[in-house]
RNA sequence: GCGCCCGUAGCUCAGCUGGAUAGAGCGUCUGGCUUCGAACCAGAAGGCCGGGGGUUCGAACCCCUCCGGGCGCGCCA
């Protein structure tokens, strides 16, 4: 988006302001008004403290001299532009490096470090991880791709009485099978167990109520100590934290077990971290800054020995930080590993991806790391996302409802296997297992990212994830289409000088003027922190290729030049799908 | 009780931070494959933007209020 006609009008209301500079982005101007772009003088005036109405007269009178306009003219304070179309194809999509660079200026670039997935080691992964890993994915090759230098982080959940409790029903019911020997999954192995206690605490929370009458309106919780299985979880986490051998080693069997697992499901999402930390060692980081903290005054010892903060002035309460007995709780551990991230890493800017439940804790969180009087804890932020709902509402593990992730792959990928063979009819399929991989995948991730972030969402497993409309595959199938095209076209068909001036079809001007847009909408992306705007825009891009190619004939067009011309803008087209996809995570197919 | 978020077409979601006649996809109906791949394209129907007040040239968006839903407010994580 770099059109002389807004620079040489940015620099006449300059000048005819007193020099006072303000940003102008062109608006594409509704199909239905027949122009091409559109000067919003409303907002302008309001940003130059004018009046709207002389300022789009200003604006008319202007750009009806300037070499590049064909027309315009000026509806209430809407000045709508109408170029000459060399001018309009030579400023959008006329530098093809130019209009796929999206990066900032250097100046606005950042070390920026994002921390998502965090999984449990007690069980697999289902949807809700799914989410989280793919927009914390996709956020940071998004990032990366506007110029950001991003490093992404995972921090396991790999400690704690809820990894206990899978380990003490292994140790009882478990028999001595391992991943291995019953070919399963270690995540999902390890999550059997998970469930094989829950189904006995249970069993033994009910017997207990009916031992003892007087405990009925007890809550699991309250009494979780008094049931037998539940005493000898808390003991079992007791003698991990004593380092006890034997249970330290089968927390590591079992741990590597479930990490292995993670692994795999990484590896299918196409998820890396460039640092994975284990709660197992940082969890005891942070209460030596509480001591310190505690001697500037930052924090006060309670009378029953508890170390608090007050954060009243901020509305966020009080907060306590280490325990009367001195142990740490969750926020401590978290205010420790910022501390260790920050010092090891130095990044400018601190982002988790973690679920919206959560916001209230990161206020806390952050307001501590500010009395602390850490200068970048203003640079702290959580990614707040929302929610994947079922139609019957929550998913609950405990009654069965939630969507597996590895399950939802294989299903994906049977699907998009399904709808690879139906469309190719009796013609066989080249390497149908990688278009049934890029293809569900695809689908999958465009599906969560699609969305904003912070919108609880609905997810119908019955209704299967589809293939057309606004999904991924459709702006996959649009990149095929152009690399198909391509390739028919010959090694040598981009090679020849382009001339813009055979170009001005409707469909042709919709799609250059999209494409131009591809700085802006992965910028905005990157600033708002939200992928489904570069998503939104994909579509939108997707969408004006086929129009264009339903319309305007390329390899059979009637004139070479025109052949050559409208070559060369699908060709930048497929290049920003290509790019656009990646700073999604999705990829592409030659054909499909 | 207090705090935060949400309510837009039958369904799922957008709506660029206050701008033009509120958009897309799915679903429904109609048309288009002897021209580059129909995972596509063209068209139709479908809306008191939860209700009511206010702010102004202008409100789905900002303020107040009510209704309906979600989440949070642990010496849990």
């Amino acid at each position: 988006m770099n059109f002389r006609f807004v620079r040489d009008l940015s620099a006449h209301l300059a000048h005819s302001r007193n020099g006072s500079v303000v940003e102008l982005v062109p608006e594409l101007c509704p199909p239905e008004m027949k122009a091409d772009l559109t000067v919003n003088a409303f907002k302008l005036a309001k940003a130059l403290k004018s009046a709207p109405m002389p300022l789009a007269e200003e604006i008319r009178a202007f750009l009806a001299g300037h070499a590049d306009v064909a027309g315009v003219e000026c509806i209430k304070a809407f000045v709508n532009v109408r170029l000459k179309p060399e001018a309009l194809f030579r400023d959008s999509v006329g530098d093809a490096a130019a209009l796929l660079d999206g990066r900032f200026p250097e100046a606005k670039r950042r070390r920026v470090l994002v921390e998502f997935s965090a999984p449990n080691t007690n069980k697999p992964q289902h949807l809700g991880h799914v989410r989280n890993n793919t927009i914390g994915m996709a956020t940071a090759a998004l990032l990366r791709a506007a110029g950001h230098d991003v490093v992404p982080v995972n921090l396991i959940n790999d400690r704690g009485i809820h990894i206990c409790k899978s380990m003490l029903a292994y140790q009882r019911f478990g028999n001595g099978a391992t991943p291995a020997s019953t070919g399963m999954k270690g995540d999902h192995f390890v999550g059997d167990y998970y469930v094989k206690y829950d189904a006995e605490f249970r069993r033994q929370f009910a017997e207990l109520k009916i031992a003892r009458p007087e405990l009925a309106d007890k809550s699991s919780d309250e009494l979780f100590l008094d049931v037998e299985i539940g005493r000898a979880a808390q003991e079992m986490l007791l003698k991990w934290e004593q380092g006890d051998a034997e249970i330290r080693k089968l927390w590591e069997t079992m741990n590597g077990w479930v990490i292995a697992g993670f692994n795999d499901t990484y590896a299918r999402m196409g998820v890396k971290f460039d640092r994975v930390y284990l709660e197992s060692q940082t969890y005891m980081l942070g209460k030596d800054i509480i001591q310190d903290g505690l001697a500037r005054g930052v924090f006060t010892k309670r009378e029953d020995g508890a170390v608090v903060i007050d954060l009243e002035a901020e509305k966020l309460g009080s907060k306590v930080v280490l325990r009367s007995d001195g142990t740490s709780v969750y926020i401590t551990q978290d205010i420790g590993t910022t501390l260790m991230k920050q010092n090891e890493l130095k990044p400018d800017r601190q982002i988790w991806v973690v679920g919206d439940e959560q916001i209230f804790h990161f206020k806390v969180l952050f307001a501590i790391l500010q009395k602390l009087g850490f200068a970048w804890a203003k640079d702290c932020h959580h990614m707040a996302y929302g929610m994947v709902n079922l139609p019957s509402g929550k998913m609950k593990s405990r009654e069965g409802t939630v969507v597996d992730a590895d399950d939802l792959f294989d299903e994906m990928e049977k699907l998009a296997r399904a709808a690879c063979a139906e469309r190719a009819g009796s013609d066989s399929v080249e390497n149908l297992d990688e278009r049934a991989k890029v293809i569900g995948m695809g689908a999958l991730k465009f599906m969560l990212l699609k969305v904003n972030p912070k919108t609880t969402m609905m997810f119908d497993p019955n209704a299967s994830i589809q293939f057309e409309g606004d999904t991924g595959p459709y702006v996959q199938y649009a990149y095929a289409r152009i690399a198909s095209m391509l390739r028919k076209a010959g090694a040598d068909a981009l090679a020849a000088p382009v001339d813009w001036t055979v170009l001005g079809a409707d469909e042709e001007k919709a799609l250059a003027l999209c494409l131009a847009g591809y700085g802006n909408a992965l910028r905005g992306a990157a600033d708002e922190l939200d992928p489904s705007r570069l998503a939104g825009y994909l579509l939108d891009v997707a969408r004006a290729f086929s129009r264009f190619y339903q319309a305007c004939p390329v390899l059979v067009a009637p004139t070479p030049e025109l052949r050559r011309a409208r070559l060369e803008l699908s060709a930048r087209a497929r290049d920003i799908l290509k790019a656009g996809l990646a700073a999604l995570t999705i990829g592409t197919l030659e054909s499909m």
